[in-house]
Order: structure tokens, then C-alpha cells, then sequence
DNA sequence: CCGATTAAGGACCAATTGGTCCTTAATTCA
DNA sequence: TGAATTAAGGACCAATTGGTCCTTAATCGG
């Protein structure tokens, strides 16, 4: 590759572009301008287009990010839990608190691209279902997990069942951004655990 | 109020609020441009603030006149139709067919409105809440109705059962979105129609 | 037909958009 | 130390942004 260095970078790339990734997640793609990207990394124009090529690749590289840190870490987190059951509820749990907390709702990330970008972006929609499927994977591996220790119930087989907790999940997280009531939502995904008794 | 009219106006104030809400259902909020939407209405620039005062306010107008149509219409389909959990299903059925029909997946224009605007603009949250709970209500009467006729589970009661019902809705409608696979598709809206049972 | 009123066309605006490029500063290897 | 290389600062760009305003055209009531 580089056969000499020169000067080196002044920021840690995956750092900036973790920034990135919460200037997208806060305002969308198209609303997120160039100003809003450069001050929130930290760093000028010229290190902006000389590392990350454009906005749009720059887009790109945040969603191939999340799905290798928090997409990856949810989907091995319900394949690693003993009591695969909790682990379903935990994550249904986790969207309620964040949606409920104090603060700026943003969402879900894969979440907001989908809506926005997926069916205008071929790109986008790739990554988007990568990082769905491998959600769903994880919530396969839990049910059947849950489903040989007899905890959860046979009516539905594991990827159907899978697919509809990945596709539930991506409703709570519209309805709570809509109306982050705590009683809602915990109504919702009463219904939501109890298709798994 | 206008005791002269003078000049009339050479369109029609709804039929030109049907073409912009379309813009915005296609390219959401911030990506659809003054330019996109006085050529998708047809109208010059003068008269669009002239009628409308601004790209915002007529954003905040273009969904409530979804509100009075589209959404009232679900919903008052939902409490006239006979066989509640015919109705209900045959709205999912919709939602399905529309998101795997050839030509542009634009979603839902609420759903798209929800997660793109509602958490930054309280206009719009307010707006899509009333979209969404005239949904709910809707659901809830064919529940009541379905639980009356034995026809639906008395497992949940009615109002849980139609918040699950909106939020599964949303959730499909991303699902789509990102991935309109109808085997998918179909698998969640099994599961989500056996919790009637 | 005429004065009042309103609609529409489009010139114009400052600010911002994503993006380029030139210069300067830092760091490497020889 | 010096040549090569790369990073960073920021001037600069055409195009577009949402929005204003002036002029002209159309239609009303009288």
C-alpha cells in the first residue's frame, strides 16, 4: 500500500466517522449539510473529501460501521444470552428506554435510512437489509434456542417467527418516535412477547 | 369574509395540496425542493406563496388533508366492513400489495413523516398522532366488534390490541421498504393476525 | 366600462449547497 | 538536511436553496 507515511492524520478515522454517523442519525441524510458534517468530525473540507470522497460515500461508510459494531453486538447479544427469551424482551426493553428517556428522540439509525434513503438508493437498501437480516439471524438463533428448551412455542417456526420480531421491533421504534407514551408501548410489546408463549 | 373576488384563482387549492403531499410522500421533507414542488403542482412560485405562505406551512396542510382523507378513510373502512378481522387483514393485504407492486415504494406517508420529521418539528408530531390514533380507533372498533362476535380473542383487550395493530402496521411498512420480499412479508403478517385468535 | 382587487409571471435576493483546488505545514525516508 | 509525500486550512466555485417583490393580467361589483 503506502510505501512512506508523510505527515500523518490528525484524527482516528473510525472516531470521525462515528461522529458522522451521529450527525446522520440526528438529522437524515439530506438535511445533514456538509457544515453540519465537517463540525461535527472535526475536521476541514479538504481532510473531509480527501479521506471520505463525498458526502454520499461518506453516507455509506457510517452504515458499513453500524453494521459491524451495533447491529453485530445486538444480533450476538440475543445469540449469547443464556435465557433466550429475556434476551428478546431485554432488546424490546432497551427500545422503550431510549425512547422514553430524556432527550433527543432520534431513533434507530437503519431504521431512519430505511425510510429515507432505502427505496431511492440501491446502495443504501443494500446495507440497510444486511444489517436487518443479520438483526433477524440473531432473533432466529434466540427463538430456536428458546424453542428447543421448550420456553418458547412451536405454533410459528423460528424464521417466521424471526421476521416478525425484526419487523415489530422496527414499529415500536416509528410509534415511539411518533409518541414515545410508556403505556403504549408497553402494550404493544406485551402483544409482541406473548406470540412467543 | 372575501367580499369581492376579483380574479379567481386558475387551480384548485385541494387538487394542488394532493400533488405537493405527493412530492413529499416521494422525496420526504427536506430533499423536496421549492423547485420539485411548484413544478409537481403546477403552479408559479408567486401563487404558491400566496396560498400556502411557506414550504413548511404547506408541508403542516398537505398532512392534514391526508388526515382528513386517507386516514379517515382506513379507519371508517375498518369500523363499516362487516367482518372485522376480514377488514383487518385486508388492510395488511394492502399494505403488501402496494409495497410489492412495480414502480416506486414510496411508503406510507405518515410512516415516512414520523420518522423524518415528528422528534424535530412538534407541528408535525402533532399531526401524525392524530393520523396515527384515528388509525387506532379505527382498529380498536373492528376489535371490539371481532371480540363481540367471538370472532377475536378476548386475550388482549381491545385498545392493546389495536395499539399493537398500528405499531405492527408501521413496522411491516418499513420492512417493505427496505426489502419488499412477499414471502417475508407474508410470514410477519401470519404472525401478526394469529394474535387475533 | 371602470376602479378595486386579486392572481400569476418571473426578476431578483442573500445564504447555503456539495465540491474543487491552491497553498502551507508537517512528517517520512534517504 | 533535503526531497518526497501527505495532511490541513481555507479561498473559491457554480448551482441551488427558500423567499420577496414588482409588474402585468384577469375578473369582480358597481
Amino acid at each position: 500500500m503506502k510505501v512512506t507515511m508523510a505527515r500523518p492524520r490528525e484524527f482516528d478515522t473510525d472516531d470521525v466517522l462515528d461522529k458522522a454517523m451521529n450527525a446522520f442519525w440526528s438529522g437524515g441524510y439530506a438535511a445533514t449539510s456538509l457544515a453540519d458534517l465537517t463540525s461535527a468530525m472535526g475536521i476541514s473540507k479538504s481532510s473531509f473529501y480527501e479521506t471520505f470522497g463525498s458526502k454520499h460515500e461518506l453516507f455509506l461508510a457510517t452504515l458499513e460501521r453500524y453494521g459491524k459494531t451495533s447491529a453485530e453486538r445486538t444480533a450476538a447479544m440475543l445469540e449469547r444470552t443464556a435465557w433466550a427469551k429475556g434476551a428478546i424482551a431485554s432488546v424490546f426493553e432497551f427500545i422503550i428506554d431510549n425512547a422514553t428517556a430524556e432527550g433527543e428522540r432520534r431513533g434507530c439509525f437503519i431504521n431512519n435510512c430505511a425510510v429515507e434513503s432505502a427505496s431511492r438508493d440501491d446502495a443504501v437498501a443494500s446495507r440497510v437489509v444486511g444489517c436487518l437480516e443479520r438483526l433477524e439471524a440473531g432473533f432466529e438463533n434466540a427463538v430456536s434456542r428458546g424453542q428447543a428448551a421448550g420456553d418458547i412455542s412451536a405454533t410459528h417456526d423460528s424464521k417466521t417467527l424471526a421476521r416478525f420480531l425484526t419487523s415489530s421491533m422496527q414499529g415500536l421504534i416509528v410509534t415511539a418516535k411518533a409518541n414515545p407514551d410508556k403505556q403504549k408501548l408497553d402494550d404493544i410489546v406485551r402483544v409482541v412477547l406473548a406470540t412467543l408463549d
